[in-house]
DNA sequence: GCCAACGTTGGC
DNA sequence: GCCAACGTTGGC
């Protein structure tokens, strides 16, 4: 199982909208690293919700319900897309400022290169992740 | 196949 | 609104 961490901007598509919705398409990744990752996923694999904008936290976790599968709406078999649900909330933000500060994650994706919007997550970065999103 | 010009993303 | 850091496109 691998953890990943999608970034949305949550005017196009926040968490509370996957909330309300139970289940999504994440579709719209053409960037060819993006794409690679998506290819990757597994279902039951671990989404951190990234909001991008003014927000830039991580806001929650979903679970990926699908393997990956070429967009039916599309008719070019290498952009693929894949199915999220929601899982929780988290207690508390963890903000974009907050992981940059902190040295263990300085070989994060997310701060190495921050266009990526589909990040690999090793298991040690996420459960330092939740471990912020645990606190008080 | 190189690279200049242009477009996009997202943090600041 | 700016711009750094990419990615993409198209002429050669």
């Amino acid at each position: 199982m691998s953890n990943w961490l999608l970034k949305t901007e949550p005017g196009e598509f926040s968490f509370s909208d996957l909330l309300r919705e139970k289940k999504a398409t994440w579709n719209g990744v053409t960037n060819n690293l993006a794409l690679k990752h998506l290819r990757s996923f597994k279902k039951g694999d671990v989404v951190f919700f990234y909001h991008t904008g003014n927000e830039k936290s991580i806001v929650g976790l979903a679970e990926v319900v699908s393997n990956p599968y070429p967009d039916p709406n599309l008719n070019d078999g290498k952009l693929v897309v894949i199915d999220i649900k929601p899982k929780r909330t988290f207690r508390r933000k963890v903000s974009l400022s907050e992981i940059k500060s902190k040295k263990e994650f300085t070989s994060f994706d997310l701060v190495k290169n921050s266009r990526l919007s589909v990040i690999p997550v090793s298991d040690i970065i996420a459960a330092l992740l939740l471990q912020l999103s645990e606190q008080e």
